[in-house]
DNA sequence: GCACTTATTGGCGCCTTGTCAATAGGTTCG
DNA sequence: CGAACCTATTGACAAGGCGCCAATAAGTGC
């Protein structure tokens, strides 16, 4: 190690950015409690108080790390060809899946929400990454106008969100599934989704509102 | 409080039970990190050492509360009548909906580490857990001696079982989904995967292989 | 070269956890 | 009925982590 290299001083946005870099290396290394503010500090080269002074502390750090990484997926709907609804998400999916491939390790830390036990703030940050997932999905099915039961809908693509995030987690971490495996399963279940349970639900949701309520 | 009722001697059994009642309890209620053993502790009534004595520790205690709480959905497809399978399904994914219903809170708590991942320990509890629930899958479904892509099926479902504890989460928390829309869109789901999913996955992984490996 | 802003530091105090020898509740045997 | 014994239970100590804040010094403009 040099004899301390002399104090350097950065734009805040730099500095900024640099511990968040190291902390989400990190955090994506070791746990929530097994990750201290003190080797950060030591990694990035700077006082522990910078922490502080910067995210308020080790908690808004860690928020701050959640928050960046949920913006990864972002542009696998960009741009998909007017063709019909199953080739649109089938392009979707596997748009999805390159994504996944490249930045595996960011992805597989930004879903292995790590933080250990849930948490209010935690929860909020993926909570809107899901909505976010959820238009995507809405939009390549070109069901952006929906509205009877559109509340149902987008939870009930929510909750495909989840399986999407185990399935990557079988391919990469497990090797359980293949690339191929997921695309048939993932195109698969959200076109099933959308064009035969949705309407299954509507249509039940409306028997039962007009027979009056079922148990 | 009581002018510290005096030192009191249990059974190891029942001390530790009593322990880790309390300790499901909070932890269920905060984070791993809010909750302290000075607070666990303080609740049961009992000198924070004895925790270590016990559990070896914070992390031994909160690995056993996962592990118990794991347990929680375990007969919800014993005694299946013998008819279709999607029937078989519709009353195994009922009864579970029954049992998530009555131990709302557990259940929560329980499938709240979902977002725990990164630890290598709670990781193999959890995917244990899971392990169950796919066979219990397969069983419902009469599938059980299924041996081509057997793997890969179980994968499938796992992912799937995530599905559902997502579902469950926008029904019970949420409430954006109700317990009909649940019935409906669990179940079609569950049959889509193993009726059409599947075999597709099957046949995709057949012609890859004899056509030589695509992409 | 000098003031001035502010990024950065380093140390203090509190809290939490793991360890371990000492204590005392309950039981058994003379 | 009392003494010896086993072990459940305690309490204090030390190491380490985190938030806080006044002091310091790196740049910048005059």
């Amino acid at each position: 190690m040099q004899p301390a290299a002399r104090r350097r001083r950065l734009e805040p946005d730099q500095r900024k950015a640099q511990i968040l870099a190291v902390a989400r290396r990190m955090f994506g290394a070791g746990t929530y409690a097994s990750v201290s503010t003190t080797d950060i500090a030591n990694e990035a080269g700077v006082a522990r108080g910078l922490i502080n002074h910067y995210f308020g502390g080790k908690r808004g750090l860690y928020l701050e790390v959640v928050r960046q990484m949920m913006v990864v997926p972002a542009p696998a709907t960009e741009n998909l060809p007017m063709t019909t609804v199953e080739e649109r998400l089938a392009i979707g999916v596997d748009r999805l899946l390159d994504v996944v491939e490249r930045n595996r390790q960011m992805w597989l830390t930004a879903i292995g929400p790590e933080a250990i036990g849930r948490d209010a703030d935690v929860e909020r940050i993926l909570a809107e990454g899901d909505e976010i997932a959820a238009d995507r999905v809405l939009e390549a099915a070109m069901m952006t106008d929906i509205v009877e039961g559109r509340e149902q809908l987008r939870a009930m693509i929510r909750s495909y969100g989840s399986m999407v995030r185990a399935a990557t987690r079988e391919w990469l971490v497990r090797g359980t599934l293949s690339r191929q495996d997921l695309r048939v399963m993932l195109t698969g279940s959200i076109l099933h989704l959308l064009e035969v349970t949705f309407p299954a639900a509507l249509r039940a949701r409306r028997a039962a509102s007009t027979d009056g309520e079922p148990s």
